[in-house]
DNA sequence: TAATGTCAACGAAAACTTTCGTACTTCGGG
DNA sequence: CCCGAAGTACGAAAGTTTTCGTTGACATTA
């Protein structure tokens, strides 16, 4: 059991297709290259097969051998995913401090008036319900 | 120029480097590593240092080299280089979303009235300014 | 059954990150 | 002047991620 394999942060590639399953949801190999390719029309077959394989040995997706081309499905939601991801950045970057982490979010992306009332709800629930409900 | 230059974003290890120079402002290498040490005991001088000088040709710290143990300063603020790591995970994991990411930052964490009550504020200003005066 | 196309498996190469041994330089004390 | 301590520089090794060429299995069709 190495280092990555603790922390479970899927690599940038990996995440690429990640997020192809997650749009889609249970994919080919093919699929999810030609999703891929509509982005980045240099990515190879085989280069996207094989990380997917590595993910399957990962345990990042459950495979489906039982048709010939084999059916790929992401074994962790996707809020799952992102909640690990962001957890880590804290970690690493944030002190663990998640207000620092929102503010920064908030003036890395511009958000719209719709998106600031989005959050606001949001945080009248969690001020409510303290916590995901 | 390869393409990691280009996303200049910092790895594990520099992170933590760089986390340490936040902190304590310009530091030597021994200043890094002891400090760095206090965590992670197994944690060797060289390392420190060479990942410093990689750091330093990547353009990530300043060095001050008039002095025989040269001086390391983060060439970018600590809040920049959140702006960065956020956008970027925004990216690659949230379609772009800040509203997501703010959600599933919330519930990753679960922030403690007084948090929320600083989001709140900051909603606040973001409403009236309209982003980052 | 032979030809062709599609697919997974495998391994190796390339790129990048991290670690560390070793050499060289500089400074201060004896 | 010589020695040891404290530093930096350098390069190689190990680990990880990403890419890709090649092979073999299987299926479809003529």
């Amino acid at each position: 059991m190495t280092k990555r394999d603790a922390k479970l942060r899927p690599t940038d590639a990996e995440l690429e297709i990640l997020n192809v399953l997650w749009q889609r949801g249970a994919s080919t190999v093919r699929d999810v290259h030609q999703e891929i390719s509509r982005v980045k029309p240099t990515a190879g077959y085989t280069t996207v097969l094989k990380t997917m394989q590595i993910m399957a040995e990962k345990n990042l997706v459950r495979r489906d051998e039982s048709q010939r081309a084999h059916v790929y499905e992401a074994r962790l939601a996707r809020e799952q995913t992102q909640r690990q991801l962001i957890g880590d950045l804290l970690d690493r970057a944030f002190d663990g401090s998640a207000t620092k982490l929102v503010m920064q979010a908030l003036s890395a992306k511009k958000a719209s008036a719709e998106e600031l009332s989005t959050i606001r709800d949001m945080l009248d629930e969690f001020e409510r319900g303290g916590g995901k409900s």
